[in-house]
DNA sequence: AATTACGTATAGTAACGACTGAACGCAATG
DNA sequence: CATTGCGTTCAGTCGTTACTATACGTAATT
């Protein structure tokens, strides 16, 4: 997957191709992650452009529906990465990228770690007695996620 | 799906429902992850059971196609979360759960950040003089994920 | 050889999710 | 009021993907 391409259309700004090509990159980097595409491209224009930004400008800046942006952009809302502010004398309402996004990010990614978690306790206390070496793997997996927790926890803490 | 749900026989049938449970929600949660539910289910079947196991069985234990099992078997091989064991007198290709399959998980989880890192660094290097805010949300995205990788990578020495 | 037992490749299906376009509700403006 | 502009909701479409059924290749058994 190396992506150099250089080649065609010679005279054209490279600067602006940089800018498009981290938001569509972004993009796909998020549907890797499980989301939406549209949520990642969203999120990588306001790595660049940081807002605030009305969701019918941003509909027009992505060229996409101004329905998929709504529901893209409370979703990242309800992620933690955008914040919701209201313009004094503006009637619409404008998003911008929250103060520390990626701590909110990272906050979900621990809820869900722990949910997994208590799903290995409660195999574990159904377990039988004769059951030593799912017990043993069983722990194993949840020490794994309990260190993966406390690190991200202390990532999360360095970056707030 | 008729489950025992009865209570005629004193044994112990939540015994065989938490492991069931535990098989169905892990595949549910490596669907969370990006990963098809039945590599999920498998992964879950070898906490449990440890293994070795051939496919032709693993199958019929999870109640899918053998062709099923096989591409995803193979799919958690590359991972680094199953290895192929062959056993003396078998013809049959046997797979076993890994060493420490969770530090082989988050090498890849390793990777694809460091491939994030590389895209923002192009949008770096193609951002202009103008740029300021760009330029300062695009470092603080790679400061996290920097520390992200760091973070898993000491994870990945302390599992191993 | 013929047959059996296995893993894999392939085509087809069924379900899922992202995205769009058109309606709706609502507030502010004329 | 009527209208305009906004965000949201909802039905529908399109593409993707997991999973199955079938066919195939191969090695061991007979």
């Amino acid at each position: 997957m190396s992506a150099k391409l250089n080649d065609d259309a010679a005279a054209v700004p490279v600067r602006e191709d940089a800018k498009a090509n981290f938001i569509e990159q972004h993009g796909l980097a998020a549907k890797q992650d499980g989301l939406p595409r549209i949520a990642g491209r969203i999120m990588g224009w306001f790595v660049i452009n940081g807002g605030p930004i009305s969701l019918t400008e941003l509909a027009s800046e992505l060229s996409v529906s101004r329905a998929s942006i709504s529901t893209n952009a409370r979703l990242l809302e309800g992620l933690g990465v955008l914040t919701r502010v209201a313009i004094p004398g503006e009637r619409q309402d404008f998003y911008q990228i929250a103060d520390s996004p990626y701590a909110r990010l990272l906050e979900g990614y621990v809820h869900r770690m722990q949910g997994n978690v208590a799903n290995i306790d409660s195999l574990i206390s159904g377990l039988g007695k004769g059951d030593h070496g799912a017990r043993h793997r069983a722990r194993q997996m949840k020490r794994f996620y309990e260190a993966a927790i406390t690190n991200t926890k202390s990532i999360i803490k360095s970056l707030s």
